[in-house]
DNA sequence: CGCGTCGGTTGACGTGAATCAAGCCGCGCC
DNA sequence: GGCGCGGCTTGATTCACGTCAACCGACGCG
C-alpha cells in the first residue's frame, strides 16, 4: 500500500522537518496509503476525525456547507495535511473536504497521531510550523474577503500564483472557475465579469490557462493583495 | 515586572498544558511584563516579530489594514497569545495588534522562544493545540463571511457570546459597535441596521449590552452559525 | 450654561454583486 | 450527423449593503 517513491514526498511535508528517519519510519508503521478517485469525500463536516491525512499526489479542496451552497475554503496539495487542527483536539470537522482530481492520500489513525504528537517533541514543532503557515493564509483570505472589491480579489489570486518578478506568464489557475468562484467568494457568473475586467490591464485566457501581459502593472493596481504565504502545489 | 498573581493566568494558556513547573520557570527567566495603555500598538503590520505576546489581562485586537480603511479581524483576550504564526515563522506580522483595554502583557523575546519550542516538546504540543483553536476560528469566520449575510453573522456571532443551552439572556459586546461593524465585515451603520432587523426577533439593548429574550429562536434563525471555538475572554 | 465631540441610529440614495435567464462552445454519445 | 450536457460568458433585473448626510443623546469642558 505504501510505495518507495511515496518516502521523498512524506519527507517533505514540514510535520517531519525535525524528525529522525528511524522515528518517521516508527510512525508510519500505523498508516496506509490509498490511491483515490476526483471526487473522493475524504472527511464530512460534522464528523469526528478518525485519520489525519498528507496530500501525497493531486489536490484537495476545503469546502464549507452553508445552510444554501457550499463554497471552497482551500486548496491543499502534495506535502500538505489537511484537518491537522481537528485531529489534534478530536473536534467534529469544520470542513468537507473532496479531492479534486485523482490522488494518493496517506491515512494516518488519529489516536495513533495525537499520541505521538505528545510523544514527539520533532512531530509537534513540525505540527506548529504547519498550522503557522496554515493560520496566515487564512488571515489573508480574510482581509482580501473584508478589504477588497471582487476585481482586486481575483487580482490579488492571480499574482499570488505568479511567480515574484517575472515578465509576461501564463499561469494555470488550480481547478476550474467555479472553484475559483467559491475560493474568492463570488459567484461563477461575478467572476467571469472580474475576468472581464482585468482584461483591459492585460489579463487573458481561458479555461484554466490565464496570461499576465503585465504583472507589475497588475499589481500596482491590486493594491497589494495579502496572499503572501500560499497553499498548493509544489 | 512580573508579579506572582500573573503566573497563574500564565499557567492557565494552553501553551504551557504539557509543561513541567521547572520548565515553565527556566522559560520565563528570559521574559518580562508590562501594564500598557488602552490603544496601545503592539505589533506593526509588516514588521518582524521582536517579541511573542501573552494576554494576561484585558482585550487586544488583530486588525488588517487595507488600502482604504482598517478592520477587526479576531479579539484576544487573558491566556491567549498572539501573533504566535509570525513569531514561529520569523515572517513579518500580516496585523497590527492594538490593546482595546489598559492591560498586562507577556513578553516573551522572539529568538529565545523559537529556541525553546525547537527544544521543549511540551512547549512545542501547546503551540499546535493553541493554533489548532485559532484555524478553527478563522475557518469559523471564513465561513460566515462567504455564507451568511450580514444579519446571520449578527445572529451567529451573538449566540456564540450566550452560553448553551440558556434562557434569556444578556450577552456583553466585546467592544463597541464599531469594532463589532469590522469584525463582522460590515459597516457600523449596517450593523445598527442588522441589530434593528433582530428586534423582532428578541434582541434589544444599548452600547455594549444585548439583551436576548430566546437564544432558541434566534439560534433556528441563524440557521447554525459557524463559531464553535469562541477566543476572548475566559 | 452653551458648546463641541463622539458613538450610535435613521433615512435617502447609489452601487457592487447576486440572481434570473439566455446564449455559446466543446464534448461525448447514440 | 443530431443531440444533450456541463462549463463558461453575457445581458437584464433585483437586492443587500455601502455611502452620504442628518440627527440624537451622553459626555466633557470652558
Amino acid at each position: 500500500m505504501m510505495r518507495t517513491t511515496d518516502l521523498p514526498l512524506i519527507r517533505r511535508s514540514r510535520l517531519f522537518g525535525a524528525v529522525s528517519e528511524t522515528d518517521l519510519a516508527a510512525m508510519l508503521a500505523t498508516c496506509f496509503v490509498q490511491t483515490l478517485p476526483k471526487g473522493t469525500i475524504a472527511c464530512h463536516q460534522g464528523e469526528k476525525p478518525e485519520f489525519l491525512h498528507i496530500v501525497l499526489s493531486g489536490r484537495v479542496g476545503l469546502f464549507a456547507e452553508g445552510p444554501r451552497e457550499e463554497v471552497l475554503i482551500e486548496f491543499f496539495g502534495p506535502s500538505d495535511s489537511f484537518v491537522l487542527p481537528a485531529v489534534m483536539m478530536d473536534a467534529p470537522y469544520l470542513v468537507t473536504t473532496r479531492l479534486l482530481d485523482e490522488g494518493r492520500i496517506l491515512f494516518w489513525p488519529a489516536a495513533a497521531f495525537r499520541a505521538q504528537v505528545r510523544a514527539s517533541g520533532g512531530l509537534a514543532y513540525g505540527a506548529s510550523l504547519l498550522l503557522s503557515r496554515y493560520w496566515r493564509t487564512l488571515i489573508g483570505q480574510i482581509k482580501d474577503l473584508k478589504l477588497l472589491s471582487a476585481i482586486e480579489r481575483l487580482s490579488a489570486f492571480l499574482l499570488a500564483l505568479t511567480p515574484r518578478d517575472t515578465g509576461p506568464v501564463t499561469v494555470t489557475l488550480p481547478g476550474g472557475r467555479r472553484l475559483i468562484a467559491g475560493r474568492l467568494g463570488v459567484t461563477p457568473q461575478s467572476l467571469s465579469r472580474a475576468f472581464a475586467a482585468l482584461r483591459p490591464l492585460g489579463v487573458t485566457g481561458s479555461g484554466r490557462d490565464v496570461s499576465i501581459s503585465d504583472p507589475a502593472r497588475l499589481r500596482q493596481f491590486g493594491g497589494g493583495g495579502a496572499l503572501p504565504d500560499r497553499l498548493g502545489r509544489r
